[in-house]
DNA sequence: TGCCAGGCCCTCTTTAGGGCCTT
């Protein structure tokens, strides 16, 4: 595992939940290396089925876009190869989480990576944000963006770049100069009222 | 046909309920 490698990805999907029969739609991911970009992987994927009119409003993927995508395993499979070796991140990843171990299990794939949270980290680093949407916090940080949420590629290359101004930040705040991966997973599970104390002792 | 998540986190809590996030 390259500590100073992660990947920061996103699903676009059918719904909210594999368990209720929702497939993928889209995968995209950023490899970040020592806080700078250097490979992207975006790919929409055919679930099988037609997609609803919120989804295809919402993200606005349409059925005939992904009537000419390959197949969710094929795709999964060239993203689990992508995802090797490296941890991960997602904002709220206990969703996207779950949408990968389902479309991996499907293809009897794996990955060996573990998952950290900017959701998690950004209600204990910005307790007085509006609120944790991806697309409050990057106008919150003054992060440059066109506004194109909900595409799985611009979603993770914003989720990434809210995760260097929250490393830069908890480095502001501390003598950590190069934040391990295992130090923000400790902190996104700690009680929020203990941040601030917890970081003036590092 | 009709149903429809799950984890976190707060509080008027723990024998529970509801808002926040993700699509």
């Amino acid at each position: 595992m390259n500590a100073h490698t992660v990947i920061v990805l996103d699903f676009e999907t059918t719904g909210l939940s594999p368990d209720n029969g929702d497939r993928a739609i889209e995968i995209g991911a950023v490899k970040l290396v020592n806080g700078v970009i250097t490979e992207r992987f975006q790919e929409l994927m055919d679930p099988g089925r037609p997609i609803n009119y919120f989804i295809e409003d919402y993200t606005g993927i349409t059925n005939q876009m992904l009537s000419s995508a390959a197949p969710c395993g094929e795709v999964m499979a060239r993203f689990a190869d992508f995802i090797q070796g490296h941890n991960l991140v997602a904002h709220n990843a206990s969703f996207d989480k779950r949408f990968l171990d389902s479309e991996l299990q499907r293809i009897s794939a794996d990955y060996d990576g573990d998952f950290a949270c900017s959701l998690l980290l950004s209600r204990r680093l910005y307790q007085d944000a509006p609120n944790h949407k991806l697309g409050t916090l990057v106008n919150y940080k003054n992060i440059e963006s066109n506004g194109s949420f909900h595409r799985a590629l611009y979603d993770s290359e914003m989720t990434a770049k809210l995760w260097l101004v929250m490393l830069n930040d908890i480095e502001q705040q501390t003598s950590v100069s190069d934040v391990p991966f295992s130090l923000i997973q400790r902190l996104s599970k700690m009680p929020k009222k203990n941040i601030d104390t917890f970081l003036a002792k590092l």
